[in-house]
DNA sequence: AATCCACAGGAAGATTAGGATA
DNA sequence: TATCCTAATCTTCCTGTGGATT
């Protein structure tokens, strides 16, 4: 597999987190967030920014961009800009921001602020301590801040600004929720929406754009069919404009067409990915079902599985499957939920594209779902026994199957 | 045209988890 | 650590209904 020659020349061209040096249709965001942050060069307090956009529009990018060329510009004219990347969802309180801020600027005459056990006033006046020493201004993006727990830490940085003498500080917060602001406190609001933007989705000739940028780094000339990057972007661009999707869903082909050893990526390959990620995704969800779904889940793909083995190619009904429930329930020794709520879990299901339940009615024997497994049963299957619940189920199947019969 | 099945799905109240607060 | 609060989950009780059968 080493020695045999890929489609690749650079696979991390292809990642999410590859950060190409242009970002085609993006320069207008890019030069409005730079005219907002250069007043940094000059030794002023930019505006706070909030910037919005759905996933994959390209907001962290476009950040990441103009902060590095800002820190860049601001070595070669000598002026001390800081620029920090915070993301919430991985740092989520108000201790850990301020802490992970205070780090940025570690050195040998500062101790380390450990991950817990000071209080969190104690924190922020030592970061105020530090950024004092600092000096300049301190540029700070969070991003993903709707993953934030509590506004205190927006409320804190937003007037951290009136008791600092020597430095200044400026917020970047990134969200794909738009109503975010709305739910803040007004004070924070007020303070950090100073400045606005929202970032569009991508349509499908942009990111055929993007693709192409990238294919050329990524990919050896002439291993990739004409027609595979316009459908991959017509692809995500139905789903919301995605330029993440869009990648993703090309590399995924194009490592499918390595592993079938196809000298060149077509649209095959493309439906192909396609179809995998769809796969993908649903058994990723299933993994994360709470535990009664996934025993509606398993009483679904029992009755489904008892169908195809007596061929009868009847509806599965909500009545069906709420009593191999109950069974399922009572082995696996879990309590066990009402009709109703089973009704709804399995709506849910739906919902989530794990199943098709579509409503029915059959005339004079009343009015149910028609409940149908979407993808395999037995990749499902095999995710659900992960589950601890069910080893207690693993000699169940057989006696559920004869119980049927 | 009337009937009636087997459930859909709404409303309201009870219970619970887990996060905030004292 | 105890207690309080809130949002999510779940139950109970309910009314509504599409269309095969009578």
């Amino acid at each position: 597999m080493l020695s045999r020659d890929g489609l690749f020349i650079n696979r991390e061209a292809m990642r999410p987190t590859y950060m190409p040096d242009i970002l085609p249709h993006r320069e207008k965001e890019i030069n409005n967030l730079a005219n907002i942050l250069v007043p940094a060069l000059r030794n002023e307090t930019p505006s706070n920014v909030f910037i919005y956009g759905k996933t994959g529009t390209g907001k962290t990018a476009v950040t990441k961009l103009v902060g590095k060329e800002l820190l860049e510009k601001g070595k070669q004219i000598n002026k001390k800009v800081n620029f920090i990347y915070i993301n919430c969802e991985i740092v989520d309180t108000h201790y850990r921001v301020l802490q992970n801020i205070a780090n940025h600027f570690i050195n040998e005459w500062s101790e380390r602020i450990p991950f817990t056990g000071w209080p969190t006033d104690e924190v922020y006046s030592k970061l105020k301590k530090m950024m004092e020493k600092e000096g300049g201004v301190i540029v700070i993006i969070l991003d993903e801040v709707d993953k934030l727990k509590g506004d205190e830490a927006l409320y804190t940085l937003s007037r951290i600004n009136t008791e600092l003498t020597g430095a200044k500080v400026s917020i970047v917060g990134l969200s794909n929720d738009l109503k975010y602001t709305e739910f803040l406190d007004p004070r924070v609001k007020s303070s950090l929406g100073e400045e606005n933007m929202i970032f569009p989705p991508y349509d499908a000739g942009e990111l055929q754009d993007i693709l192409k940028q990238r294919v050329e780094i990524a990919f050896k000339p002439d291993s990739i069919d004409s027609d595979v990057v316009p459908l991959c972007s017509a692809l995500a661009a139905q789903e919301h404009g995605d330029a993440r999707r869009a990648l993703d869903l090309l590399r995924m082909s194009a490592e499918l067409a390595e592993r079938s050893k196809s000298p060149r990526i077509t649209k095959k390959h493309v439906r192909l990915a396609q179809n995998k990620i769809e796969i993908d995704r649903i058994l990723e969800v299933i993994r994360t079902l709470p535990t009664q779904s996934k025993l509606i889940l398993l009483a679904i793909l029992l009755q489904e599985q008892h169908n195809k083995k007596t061929s009868a190619n009847v509806a599965i009904t909500t009545g069906e499957v709420y009593e191999i429930y109950k069974n399922l329930s009572k082995k696996a020794r879990t309590d066990k939920i009402s009709q109703r709520r089973v009704a709804d879990l399995i709506s849910e299901l739906d919902m989530l594209g794990v199943i098709t339940a579509r409503v029915i009615s059959k005339g004079r024997y009343g009015r149910t779902r028609d409940i149908k497994v979407s993808s395999s049963l037995e990749e499902i299957l095999d995710i659900l026994k992960e589950d601890e619940v069910f080893e207690e189920l693993s000699n169940y199947k057989v006696q559920g199957q004869t119980r049927l019969l």
